[in-house]
RNA sequence: GACCCCAUCGUCUAGAGGUCUAGGACACCAGGUUUUCAUCCUGGUAACACGGGUUCGAUUCCCGUUGGGGUCGCCA
């Protein structure tokens, strides 16, 4: 039988990283056994369901690179079918009807639980069971006639051929009730595989509120969907040797149900962005380049003016230190606008420092003279200056740096000053000499 | 509360009775490289929740305790 496993979310605008780690884990499990994997909107509240919130899913996917086979299902088509099966169901005896809790409203289709202890296999957590009077019956029919998660969740996986249903922890319970429809259906069921959650560092699923919690929050930060999909795919799960930087074809091939933990995970930043940083070293320089473009777009810092061999100049200089596309736009804002703020830190420690205006004077005209204007020749430049003053380096970079840039921090200062070109660092520093030059 | 699940460094994990003086990664600390920061290199700190068993021998198996989580809807 040729593995099939599905992802299933209903679209509520967001999709959640939890969520996605559960379509990671079945395309990975789907595709590691040469399967399918299929994709099936839980469409049925119509009031959330909007194409908008349709299209935030399909954005997310396409973005992980979380291909699906054939056209998604949208529950919402099935709903005839979900009641037929009510039907039979209840033609079986296998459901009755209710007004449950007296309400008035009219009656509910109530599945009724077999009366006996229920178990399975969970491909990660094991054997699991429950107690025949630990399960009630519950509704798959509301009294308006539409048909319960539930009852449309089997109902779909059976219609779709669906072998595998690989999903949260917080399913667990329903499995049991699960479990009985299928047999109450006729119909075999699938195998599961139940995902420990995503949680905090108090150990409380991780929300919103504790940093990016959405797909779409770590696409607009600058994180390349690789590192994503990567640092998702080993919060649970591990290839069993020490690898941890991997590539998509080298998880599908690793990976494996029987070696992802049942424990829940905390989510770090920190190590995220150390993961991100690594998958950006594999990248080529346009592709960088573009990624950093889009999202200084996506931060409104873009201008127009920005001539684009200057932009791919200033991302080549900030080299290593990109680790995110949105750095650049963060920590790079003063190349593209000379009218820089200054850091106040700075220009304490290295321009109101006793002479150092003086040397930036010095400085200024020493650079003037370079031609041509390249990181080697403004070395040299400095370094003369230094020798001919009896000055330390570190005298002589550090004013310069915050004068062409305002802070204390960046790329090399001669590679800086190289991408910058002769023209804008002399504008910088007069500018800076006749802000803090007295 | 009831039922179910979980428990290795701060974090993510390796470990499937002796190979564990418990390995790797991120973070952290120290040193080196460097004009700053980052990178890079070297080294270091740091964990088997607790208590009982089983066994010649438990991080690994069993039970309990503690702690944490999940579920108890005509939501999904």
């Amino acid at each position: 039988m040729t593995i099939r496993t599905r992802f299933a979310p209903s679209p509520t605008g967001n999709v959640h990283i939890g969520n996605i780690r559960a379509a990671i884990y079945n395309w990975l499990f789907s595709r590691h056994g040469g399967g399918e994997f299929l994709l099936r909107i839980e469409d049925t509240d119509l009031e959330r369901s909007t194409p908008a919130a349709v299209k935030t899913v399909l954005d997310s996917l396409a973005w992980l690179g979380l291909t699906y086979d054939g056209e998604p299902l949208y529950q919402s088509t099935q709903k005839a079918r979900h009641l037929e099966v009510a039907e039979m169901l209840l033609s079986k005896g296998a459901a009755y009807k209710e007004d449950k809790g007296g309400t008035g409203k009219g009656e509910c289709i109530i599945f009724k639980m077999p009366g006996k202890d229920i178990s399975f296999h969970d491909e990660v957590k094991g054997d699991l069971s429950k107690k025949a009077e630990d399960l009630k019956d519950f509704v798959i029919v509301r009294s308006d006639g539409s048909p319960v998660f539930h009852l449309g969740n089997v109902v779909d996986d059976i219609t779709m051929g669906i072998t595998h249903v690989i999903r949260g922890d917080d399913h667990v319970e329903n499995t049991f009730k699960h479990m009985a429809m299928y047999e109450a259906i006729g119909a075999p069921a699938p195998k599961f595989a139940h995902l420990p959650m995503i949680v905090n560092a108090q150990g409380k699923p991780y929300s919103k509120r504790d940093g990016a919690a959405y797909v779409g929050e770590f696409q607009e930060k600058g994180f390349l969907p690789e590192a994503l999909f990567n640092s998702l795919a080993l919060l649970g799960w591990s290839p069993g040797d020490d690898r941890e930087v991997m590539t998509r074809e080298e998880m599908v091939a690793a990976f494996t149900l029987d070696r992802v933990r049942s424990a829940p995970s905390q989510l770090d930043m920190t190590k995220l962005l150390w993961m991100n940083g690594e998958h950006l070293k594999r990248h080529g320089p346009d592709e960088i380049v573009a990624g950093c473009r889009a999202a200084m777009q996506r931060q409104g810092r873009w201008r127009d003016g920005i001539d684009p061999a200057y932009f791919r100049a200033v991302v080549a200089c900030m080299g290593e230190r990109v680790r995110l596309y949105g750095d650049v736009g963060e920590q790079a804002a003063f190349f593209f606008d000379d009218e820089f703020p200054y850091d106040e830190k700075s220009v304490k420690k290295r321009l109101l420092k006793e002479g150092a205006i003086g040397i930036l004077r010095e400085e200024l005209a020493a650079l003037e003279a370079v031609e041509p204007f390249t990181a080697a020749a403004t070395d040299a430049a400095l370094h003369a200056l230094g020798e001919r003053t009896g000055r330390q380096m570190g005298d002589l970079v550090h004013p310069v740096r915050v004068a062409v840039s305002g802070t204390g921090v960046g790329p090399g200062l001669f590679d800086m000053l190289a991408t910058m070109g002769k023209e804008r660092v002399v504008r910088r520093i007069r500018r800076t000499l006749s802000i803090y030059g007295g």
